[in-house]
DNA sequence: CAGTGGTCTAGACCACAAC
DNA sequence: TTGTGGTCTAGACCACTGC
């Protein structure tokens, strides 16, 4: 019972240590080496911890320079989050225009998802994206104030993100689950939109988790996918 | 130049081992220390080897028993390749009805997707598959004629077409392209699903790739979502 | 009990980057 | 040259399985 692998209990306390800020996103951490020996492990047992973490997209680890905390920018993980790819061309990364942002408080469906208390107090945002110049989607970002004190004073908001979330609150997305619809266009997505009302959508439901792997944003995207689809690899 | 570290040789061995057929899916394939000796390596870079295909869905490994060829029907991966699931309730397996089998030629986009010639000839078959008595999809599936020659003198089709795919021609499916978009129900689809026209669906566009990362089937799949959804997990 | 994979260690050498 | 991560080896012990 209870049974952890010396290395698994490694990673988790880097974990520990990335949480608590000890390394900040960007940042060289110590060779395995130096590692082995604060640690007490042989070298062998803190590289399967890093390979873990570097599989988890928690860390990048560059032969010859050193092992470095992954941060939103890095190219390896920028569309780690972002699946909608042009149906003909490279994948680009979209610009965002905020419509609204609100304080209310969580519907139960909303409180459910993001595992806090139904009536709690949360943040609202609508934001309107583009890629090449073409509108794509619409999508509501809902955040638990709880998270993110000062929200609306956050300088405007860049067009990823969860590089805020890192910058601003420590908070690191580690993880999200998707839950994929087609539905009908809304008469106030559609006019967003530019398209016909009941015109077909990709409704993309996200709930994003952080390192401990509690729930930090929900977020509910309506896509046009008429020149671009979403993009999933099955192994 | 044209480097590869010795366990991805071993790895690259030890496929082409499956693909010739030396070990059928569920048989039970030799010891590390075995392998090792055989191919004059380490115990330690036949491991290596073994995690990396074990990663890739091509084995499972049993401490205590030893490691096995991975089947279509393993629990594990049976759902590898089937993101639909309900909103409310546990994942099911689809039971499927084939409306169609015929013979034609690919068409230029299929040819594309299927790395054949425009005109190849191909089989193509029509299903349409329920869920808990709910009909959900309606799908396309093409198949080049020369990868699968006496296809229609098959058994009838299983639920679980890979399985086929795999007892009969040998072909293993290892990975998977899925790019999804949301669109109007036709008329025919529509008499299929028993949704108006025009009604929004998911459209599935699956390109299935062998061990050696060859594609060998396309399937097009129109879905109803409104009691199910697609679900995918970003890490 | 013997045999398997799973973990852990220790040390060697290689490839890469920075100085 | 020095230090980093990447690969490879060899051997020890543990946990699980089946006899």
């Amino acid at each position: 019972m209870e049974y952890k692998p010396l290395y698994t209990q490694i990673r988790d306390q880097l974990v520990r240590r990335l949480v608590e800020g000890e390394w900040s996103p960007g940042m060289l951490i110590p060779s395995e080496m130096e590692l082995a020996r604060q640690m007490g492990v042989s070298q062998g047992t803190v590289r399967k911890a890093l390979d873990v973490m570097t599989a988890e997209n928690l860390l990048i680890r560059r032969q010859g320079k050193g092992t470095f905390v992954a941060q939103p920018e890095d190219s390896r993980i920028l569309f780690q989050f972002f699946r909608l790819v042009p149906d003909n061309g490279q994948p680009d990364f979209p610009r965002s225009e905020v419509l609204s942002r609100t304080s209310s408080s969580a519907t139960p469906a909303e409180a459910d998802d993001l595992e806090i208390g139904a009536g709690d107090s949360v943040w609202r945002i609508e934001r309107l994206r583009h890629l090449a110049e073409e509108r794509i989607l619409v999508e509501t970002i809902v955040l638990p104030t709880e998270r993110f004190p000062d929200f609306p004073e956050a300088e405007d908001m860049p067009n990823n993100i969860y590089q805020l979330f890192s910058a601003r609150w420590r908070i690191t997305i580690a993880q999200a689950e998707e839950r994929i619809k087609a539905v009908a266009a809304t008469s106030a997505d559609a006019a967003l939109l530019g398209c016909a009302k009941n015109w077909p959508l990709l409704r993309i439901h996200r709930v994003a988790k952080d390192l401990e792997n509690k729930p930090v944003e929900l977020r509910v995207s309506r896509c046009l996918t008429d020149n671009i689809h979403y993009a999933v690899n099955l192994r």
